[in-house]
DNA sequence: CTGTATCCACATTGATACTG
DNA sequence: CAGTATCAATGTGGATACAG
């Protein structure tokens, strides 16, 4: 998405857009309780995601500093990934989005289903 | 999107899911400082959104308790949305979005930039 | 004034199989 | 083990014109 104007509420979306992607999140937070990990152990820690779509949420969060990327060309291969500093400043942030989705969430969903029967 | 497990840095995404429509956190920004809004006033408050897009969005946090809408059946037709207690509980963290992305964005847009020659 | 109906563009996610 | 190439599916955003 491209952003438009300058005004405040406009800014946070250049935190959503790298936040929203799907994976993003949990990626961040498990290299915050431990950093290194291998690519193999993040992807059996992300239950569902692809080889794909985490290689690329991996390379978004390198791209955009938030995580640090160690290539061991041995054999066979290994790699490293860890959160910077500034990948750990997101990490109070994901927590009150937590916090909020876990007072709320159950309201939310309720309206959203069809007041059963 | 759909949720898979239950660990704490996917609930968090249950909140992104909602933050991360285009417009929403606009649209709630603009009705926490002034509510109500008629549509065509919130239109003209959002410069880029078309009508389909600002229904589309209007209708998702009508729906997850965040807005109001109100329908005065005149000539004229007149509506008017109102944020919720629900929908005024995400401007903080909406605010916090927007103080990360002030502080640390210019870093992250300097590392996408190929270091201009 | 408000909202809907089409039709289209684009990005993200995903399944699968292959390469180094 | 780590990553890429392909192809498909989906969903969100958008332009435009029309309806109540």
């Amino acid at each position: 998405m491209t952003m438009t104007t300058d005004d405040a509420p406009v800014r946070a979306r250049w935190l959503l857009e790298i936040l929203a992607t799907k994976w993003t999140p949990i990626v961040l937070y498990l290299l915050n309780q431990q950093s290194p990990m291998r690519s193999g152990e993040l992807r059996r820690s992300v239950p569902g995601v692809s080889r794909k779509v985490l290689t690329a949420t991996l390379r978004n969060l390198e791209r955009d500093g938030l995580v640090t990327r160690e290539n061991y060309p041995e054999t066979p291969p290994r790699v490293e990934y860890r959160i910077t500093e500034l990948g750990e400043s997101l990490i109070p942030i994901i927590f009150s989005l937590e916090a909020w989705a876990e007072e709320n969430i159950a309201e939310v969903l309720a309206r959203r289903t069809p007041h059963a029967a």
